[in-house]
This record gives structure tokens, C-alpha cells and sequence, in this order.
DNA sequence: CTAGTAATCAATTATTCGCTTGAATACTAG
DNA sequence: CTAGTATTCAAGCGAATAATTGATTACTAG
């Protein structure tokens, strides 16, 4: 009878659960940028390769990564579009509902954010007026997993002595991770610092592809 | 520099482990069809009311659920209808991905379920036409909290000894708590079996109040 | 066949979580 | 002021979780 509400909510907690830990979310939040190994990850989440392990499994176990061995490597990806959504939801209600998040959003961003970001919908016009460059500021390795079409990549860490790649006259318009990643703040002060006229968009490459956007990816 | 990231995922981590327990989710599925007080819920719940109250308190702590104290009773109510739509979410990504869902559904509800369940924007139609009536099964306490306009509550449990209340001339279509919501399941069956032609809404009360649709309630 | 690499498994320990129990608090009605 | 009701608090215990460590499996390159 009621018993079998209890067994679905008892799948949806498991979903839940495996969304309830820091470094779980950190590995999607990596896994949105693009499928990596286990090895990959760890370095990236600072992990041991044990314990990202560990994590990677339990994502698995409530399904929203899957997995596939190829050569030496297991490479991991999100089990779908509908996953950067789950977290754009639980991301949404959160900052809705606790107040902890504008204290540190705040704290950290609010001194660089004076400048409100682009949406997604805006850059699509702007760049389609032609009048705009748009800047992926992640790794290369992510950019190469996948990117806005027509984006280049200058990676935050070489960003200062790259800075003429970059042309002068033209807007430019940061994006990264997702809406919390750093890495577009700290270039748009970077780059308005030398006299640049740098926005950030609102939210990143993950979020950008799950709407159904067209993406880009390098061989 | 990425510590703030990882000071958001946190709360963001707090927010989900509030919902990876079974019994958080069955209060929460309550409280989205409206406002209780401790008692009630651990009544519905069937958990002690201390167990009850300190789920509650999680789920505050979370932001997920306010609570205000009006007389001898402290009343619990959803924070805000964005948490319905995060439960949606949840549920989506669970359904799509993880196999143990479509084992249960199936078992349970399929012998039942071969016809299928109405839209929203259909019952919107069809009621429109004034031909159908909308049945509301859940207990009448949850009715008089908030029911779509114009429907009729017949609890499920008092539907055999009221059928003489429903017109056999007309579609009936049912709905409850949810999507999963066995009320409704039971309803359309019951009647099915005594001659009226009946229906399921695809989802539940809580789903029509966050989609900003219209609602009613008993004063 | 051997060495080396990538990942998982298994065992251990510290910590957190969930539930029960009984006491404490807060309030209301008389 | 007292009795009764609704809820929370606090302590305690067993179960589940998370991280570490070292061993093991699976595969590849030479």
C-alpha cells in the first residue's frame, strides 16, 4: 500500500544522500566540465585516489555518473543533462533559503561583482552582433572536453602574459565552471585592471550545454 | 580563493543530506500539501513525536522548512515553493537513472496505471468544457489546507460509501498528493470498477500550487 | 613473462547519524 | 497557581559513513 511510496522515497534518498557530501559535489562539478578518469579527479579534487574512488562509486551506485573502462583508464561522466539541472535546483533552493550564502558570497565576491554578469540569452545576442570576445578561463584540458563555439581559451594562470592575444577593442565576455567559480571573477578584475572592457557571464559551461545550447569541442 | 567554493558547496551538502532520509522526504511530501503542526505530521508519519521534531529541526536548520509557533502549537510549512520543484527534480533525475524505480513503479502500478494519466493543461481544457469533475482523494484535512478550484473532496477511504455524491454522467479525474501518491491510483481503479469513467492526473496538489496555478482554500 | 600503471577492494578507526527514553520548557485553561 | 498539552532538549547506544592504509585485481608495454 503506502509501502511502496516508502521504497521510491527510499531510492530518492539515495540520490540525495550521494548529493550530500562536500568532495561528492565537487567531483560533479568537475565531471559537468567533461568525462575524466579517477586519477584525474583526485588530482583535481585533491583527493586520494582511494577515497575519490570510493566517492565515484557511490555516485555511481545512485546513478547519476556512469562509468566505462577504456585502455587503462575508467573515465567517468554525469549520467545525464537532467544531473547539472538536480544541481542548478538544490544550488537554486539553497541560496534561496540560507542565509549563510549571501554572508559568504559577500564576503568573497561582492567587492569584484559590483558589475552585474551577462546572461546567457544577452551573450547570445552580442556575439551574434559580432562586436564581442567571448573567454573560456578554465584549464585547457576542460576547454578541449567541450566549449561555447567561437570561444577562446586563455587559461586564468597564463592569463597575464597572454594578455595580447586578447584584443582591445572589443568586449569580452568571461565565462567557467559554473556560477561560483572563481576563475571568471578573478579574470574580469584581472583584465579590467589593464583597461579592458570584461563582464562575467552569469553562469558556466555546464549549465550553458544542459539548456541545449550548441557546444564545441576540440579533437 | 577556491576555499569559497567549497564553503558553498557546503551548505549546498547540508540542503542535500537534509533530504537523503526517508523520513525527512515523507514530511516534506505532508508539508507540500500545507502547513501541520508537529503532532500531525508524526501522526501522518507515524514517527514519535520527538523523532518527528528532530527531523523537523534538521530540515529548518537545512532552510528547507520555517516554522512559527501560534498558540500551544508550533506549525511547520515548506519554505517556499522552490522546494517542491527541488523534490521534482530529484525525482526526475531518480526515475531517469536509477533502475530500482521502474522495478517498483512497474510492480506496482502498471497493472493499474494502462491508462494514461491526465495533464495538467488537459484538466485545464476538459474543465474548461465543464465536463469533468475533479476529484480530490486525500483526507479532508489536507483539502481544507488547499485543493485545486472546484474540486470535490471524497476521501478514498469514505469513496464507497459516498459513490452516490459523484455524477456518472461525467469523466472523473483524481488526484492526491503526488505523482507516486497510491490515493489516486486506488480512486481511479475503485471507480473504474463501478461503472464511471476515470482518470489520474499526472501529478499531485503540490506540483499544481508551485506551477503558479490558481488554488482554493476551505476558511 | 615481467614490470609498471590505474583502479578497486578490504580492514581499521574516528565521526556522525538516527532513534529511544525520560526530563525540561513553554504555554494555556480553569 | 495548578494541571494538562505540545514541543524541545539531553543523554546514550547501535548503525552507518568517511578517510587511511596496504593489498589485490586488471590490464598494457616491452
Amino acid at each position: 500500500m503506502t509501502d511502496v511510496k516508502h521504497q521510491l522515497f527510499e531510492q530518492f534518498a539515495i540520490v540525495a544522500k550521494a548529493l550530500g557530501h562536500v568532495h561528492r559535489l565537487d567531483l560533479l562539478d568537475y565531471l559537468a566540465q567533461g568525462e575524466r578518469g579517477v586519477d584525474g579527479l583526485a588530482r583535481a579534487t585533491g583527493l586520494s585516489v582511494a577515497n575519490a574512488s570510493q566517492h565515484l562509486q557511490n555516485l555511481r551506485r545512485a546513478g547519476l555518473i556512469t562509468s566505462q573502462k577504456r585502455g587503462l583508464q575508467v573515465f567517468y561522466q554525469l549520467a545525464g543533462e537532467d544531473v547539472v539541472g538536480l544541481l542548478g535546483a538544490l544550488r537554486h533552493t539553497t541560496e534561496r533559503h540560507v542565509a549563510e550564502v549571501d554572508r559568504i558570497v559577500a564576503g568573497y565576491f561582492n567587492a569584484r561583482d559590483s558589475l552585474e554578469p551577462v546572461s546567457r540569452a544577452e551573450l547570445l545576442k552580442r556575439s551574434h552582433e559580432g562586436l564581442v570576445t567571448v573567454l573560456d578561463v578554465r584549464p585547457s584540458e576542460e576547454f578541449q572536453a567541450g566549449h561555447i563555439p567561437g570561444a577562446v581559451n586563455l587559461p586564468l594562470k597564463d592569463l597575464e602574459k597572454r594578455l595580447k592575444d586578447l584584443p582591445k577593442d572589443q568586449e569580452i565576455i568571461a565565462y567557467c565552471r559554473g556560477p561560483y567559480c572563481v576563475l571568471s571573477f578573478e579574470a574580469v578584475a584581472a583584465l579590467r585592471n589593464k583597461g579592458y572592457t570584461a563582464h562575467r557571464l552569469e553562469e558556466g559551461y555546464p549549465e550553458w550545454r544542459a539548456s541545449g545550447l550548441p557546444v564545441e569541442a576540440t579533437k
